[in-house]
DNA sequence: TCGCCTCCTATTGACATTCGATAGGAACCT
DNA sequence: AGGTTCCTATCGAATGTCAATAGGAGGCGA
């Protein structure tokens, strides 16, 4: 059984951090911290799920990196959407809510 | 990368299982059919995952199951909700809908 | 009665994904 | 110098799903 605060729903976490991209660049805790800002708390990707997807991700060429200073004056890779990388976003989208529609209908019947 | 026409959303498989025996007993392959029905065809689990499932619902004590004949005369295992398996479905319904508003959220803003 | 088809349960191996724990470098502060 | 925080990164374990496949049992036609 798993904890249903922390966990998310598979298949999910690649479309949270293009939409956490999707408004600019951002760092791998960045990422992280956005994410769970835009879902009310509700999720937070450990570093061990965030930093694989996050490689995952520019390997498909959806994300590019660079090395730069963070507003602390840390070293850190920034992280931004690619052209491919919006498109999927907008794809992943609607993945979803044909998903959720199909679960809530599935629920109320 | 998966298949999103077939592919479930891990996690989802066992709230559909237990919604699917919500209105009477039915046996394997009829809950495959009635998932197919209540999701409008979006998710129609395969028999690798369903009775793997079916197994760990009965394990945890939300599902019973007997032998009788199904509809064609043919022996089948069917399976029902226990009062506990009632209780998870809604519990697990619960935490789809707060999970899936999180998701909307994240994805409107 | 024989063979074939369908229905149904079931298992196996491969694969992807997430988590928890942990490591380690770099900058700042006292 | 030592400690703390920030940030990237990897590893092992656990989980869940799929595709493919096996096999028993009943129905049906030749």
């Amino acid at each position: 059984m798993k904890d249903t605060r922390t966990a998310l729903l598979q298949g999910t976490l690649d479309l949270l951090i293009l939409k956490a991209l999707s408004t600019g660049e951002l760092h791998g805790l960045g990422v992280s911290r956005r994410i769970e800002q835009m879902t009310g708390g509700t999720f937070a990707p450990q570093p061990g799920s965030l930093f694989p997807a996050l490689h995952r991700l520019e390997e498909a060429g959806w994300l590019e990196s660079s090395w730069d200073a963070s507003e602390n004056n840390r070293r850190a890779k920034f992280y931004k959407l690619t052209r491919a990388g919006r498109r999927q976003l907008g794809e992943e989208t609607e993945a979803w809510q044909r998903i959720a529609m199909a679960m809530t209908r599935a629920l109320e019947a």
